[in-house]
DNA sequence: TCTATTCGCGAAAACGTTTTCGTAAATTTT
DNA sequence: AAAATTTACGAAAACGTTTTCGCGAATAGA
């Protein structure tokens, strides 16, 4: 399209083809004259290498790719800024995909990755049974890869986490702390390693203060907020119902806050409620939102930073690191009396 | 890096590699029965064309360019999820560039892009003094550009936009009449089209409502929210400030809310506030804020589809469609007594 | 039966780089 | 002055595709 490539500048410059290319490259092989003169006019030609016959010869793409469920979502929004900043100091490319929550996309989005397309891949996992089979593909085809915020379980890979089991125990004390002794917790459905860490600081929080362990208490969501308004007033409402609530996603301390809202329910007297969240805007909420904020900028860098190690040093063949960023507990309103 | 490619298929098959790459494409050269035991080895070794090969032989990338001022912003978050739907659809992969407001990076990033990395070009210009060179440049390359929300001024290129103007006028107007008689406009510093054509739409509002047009109402935001919290702080609270405000970003509405909430500065009684924003909990704020909500999903599927028929249909030599998707204001306590 | 046509496949060029190797001329060494 | 080395460049292969072309063999047409 451009048009304009090394035959064309060789021809300009009456020079080979290898020795235009060599004085781009820089090579002692060519006469400092002779680079002053290639130089200016790939300058002025406005000469782009083709990225294509580049990434063909060197088998190389200086891209990455990042695979997340989606990317309006505070969260991962953020995780990429971090990738970004770091692809950018490298001199890479990103590709973004997204698996829209859904599994049959991730492995079919995993398996086009497969073919050189790209030298290394971020992943944060969408809910699934388990399987890992097409990560594994992956890995085994020598590829780079880090794993972000949702992790698979039982699998030898480097991941980039926040410490979900001690933020939901953390989170959970605090409820109880502050008086709860019915706590809910909300949650997605499928397997998700963040909402299932996230459960079990929960479930040992409960047990650390000997209040029980009830079912009827953690609420599987789905992925629209309309039903998931209902399940949420039906938990409400129903007798015994909770006086606390642990969100181990924002969007369901969303559609909590929508519930209690229209149902007037008084957030903090008759309910109190922490969220995992990344909203900026959570001290201004109606009433200011109690928050576990995870570092997401942070594991975007981190990983990104970790993914370039690999690719750098080809040290990824052993590489299981597994890097945690403790998220941090903001009190507000929302779970506190005073 | 994966290993498998059409040689050794086709050695694995005992076929030429041109009979497999044909079989693989569906070739009517090559029998049933061939391409049968093709698709079924391919599909037995997982191949996967490599990417480069097939870009520099084809001279086509299937890959667009994204290029946005930022990512962790609810505005740019929400069109990319639409132009990454459409992508979807089409089989095309998505490069995302962050510019950070800064023109620098905008111009040195459209650079790299006229290398042939990508088959069209979708991009949100950051603030600057109105320099187009570059973007004509890329023009000139002949690669589709389809531009959205903040669009060159004085050029001839395809653009999808919300109604700048209007919405500017309307969210004005809505202050009037609830009562507001010096209606400050929050702005970010540089050149922007979408904020220009709302402040011209905020004079026009207030022209017809014969309210005088005042530089000090005028407020020139940086990138920084703390300065610009000082700034906001010092607005309001001056001698004759004002009793209004329209922000033209959300994050100056997220500054002026917190700068009320510390000065005690009662929203909406001494103070309304419209602002254009894409936030989902603009309702549970405290007070719900009104909003001027551009329809930013949409606008990222049109522009991606409008891009689409231009790679297409190869008819991009001669489009300067100017798509225009309204934005809708939506009334909350932030401007309203009642 | 002889000639056209179709069918199924292979050889080879091309895409634009990078890189290895070869080689004249210039320079240094002996 | 002859030999060795260095300098500066060009020729050509290679990366993995796609695609044009050519060509036997099989089939159809006369």
């Amino acid at each position: 399209m451009s048009g304009i490539n090394l035959k064309k500048l060789a021809q300009e410059l009456g020079l080979s083809i290898s020795s235009v290319s060599k004085a781009l490259r820089d090579s002692y092989e060519i006469s400092a004259e002779t680079k002053k003169r290639v130089l200016a006019m790939a300058e002025k030609m406005n000469y782009q290498p083709n990225p294509f016959a580049r990434g063909l010869r060197k088998n190389k793409s200086t891209t990455i790719a990042v695979v997340i469920p989606e990317i309006a979502n505070n969260y991962f929004a953020l995780a990429i800024d971090g990738i970004q900043l770091i692809a950018e100091q490298k001199g890479y490319h990103v590709l973004t995909y997204l698996t829209h929550e859904d599994y049959k996309n991730e492995v079919s989005t995993i398996s086009h990755l497969q073919g050189g397309r790209v030298d290394g891949v971020l992943i944060s996992l969408c809910g699934s049974n388990g399987n890992v089979k097409h990560l594994i593909d992956l890995q085994q085809t020598g590829i780079p890869v880090v794993f972000f915020d949702r992790v698979p379980e039982k699998m030898e890979c480097p991941t980039v986490t926040t410490d979900d089991f001690a933020a939901g125990f953390t989170a959970t004390e605090h409820l109880i702390k502050s008086g709860c002794k019915k706590i809910a917790y909300l949650r997605q459905t499928g397997f998700v390693s963040t909402t299932e860490n996230r459960m079990k600081g929960y479930q040992a929080a409960l047990t650390k203060y000997h209040l029980p362990i009830q079912s009827k208490f953690i609420l599987e969501c789905t992925n629209d907020d309309e039903s998931n308004q209902l399940l949420i007033k039906k938990m409400l409402k129903q007798k015994g119902g909770p006086d606390g609530i642990l969100s181990s996603i924002e969007k369901l301390a969303i559609s909590t806050y929508y519930v209690c809202h229209e149902q007037k329910i008084k957030i903090p007297a008759q309910l109190k409620i922490v969220s995992f969240s990344c909203l900026r805007t959570a001290s201004l909420l109606s009433p200011a939102l109690t928050t576990i904020t995870p570092p997401a900028f942070e594991i975007g860098k981190e990983s990104a930073e970790l993914l370039f190690q690999m690719i750098e040093k080809k040290s990824y063949g052993n590489r299981t690191d597994k890097i945690v960023i403790p998220s941090s507990l903001i009190v507000r309103k929302s779970s506190s009396d005073k």
